[in-house]
DNA sequence: ATTTTCAAT
């Protein structure tokens, strides 16, 4: 039988601001986050200016025959997208959780696939942090050159600005910075 | 501070 791949999606424009304001958050709680957001931009060349970078939004997808996480959406529709692995590429991702330890896995073996490519993930919670297998998957991603940070009010803003449909209402923090402190030290304690 | 989270005993 054939192994189910993912195959690649067009990413969202933009997301409601609601559904922003729900499953971003930097909580330690977050009870009923059952999905996981990732906005993302490329930028390509030699000069990575802002003004003509490529951006969406990915969300994982819920088959009744298979699942998909949003960094794999991502990965497949991006070797679809951009298939020179030569050319110099500079990726950020906003997540609303962390990679798990597979799509670490993934992202280190996608890493390997495009030398030149740079990868940035500002995470707004760690999923599952307590679990030794999530940890190592986030010291992987540290290993392989990946730049790991907890979403900051700039970063909020910045997806506010870029990913969120906001029909012109000007960005609020609200909780969005909850518990930034305790997730900032323990992503630090984890990638110590 | 310590838990239920890329849905499902």
């Amino acid at each position: 039988m054939e192994p189910w791949r993912p195959s690649p999606r067009n990413p969202m424009d933009r997301i409601d601001p609601n559904t922003f304001r729900f499953h971003f958050p930097n909580l330690l709680y977050a009870s009923g986050r059952k999905l996981c957001y990732l906005c993302f931009q490329v930028e390509t060349g030699d000069y990575f200016s802002c003004d003509d970078s490529d951006r969406g939004v990915f969300r994982n997808k819920v088959h009744p025959w298979a699942r998909c996480h949003a960094e794999q959406c991502f990965l497949s529709w991006f070797r679809d997208q951009y298939p020179c692995r030569d050319e110099y590429y500079n990726v950020t991702w906003f997540l609303s959780w962390s990679p798990c330890p597979t799509c670490a896995e993934e992202v280190v073996e996608f890493l390997e696939e495009y030398r030149n490519l740079t990868l940035s993930i500002f995470t707004s919670r760690l999923y599952y942090f307590y679990h030794p297998n999530y940890q190592q998957g986030l010291r992987k991603l540290w290993d392989a050159g990946v730049q790991l940070d907890i979403m900051s009010c700039d970063d909020f803003e910045h997806c506010w600005d870029n990913f969120v449909d906001h029909k012109g209402m000007r960005f609020q923090r609200r909780n969005l910075l909850k518990d930034y402190d305790f997730l900032a030290a323990e992503l630090q304690e984890i990638l110590r």
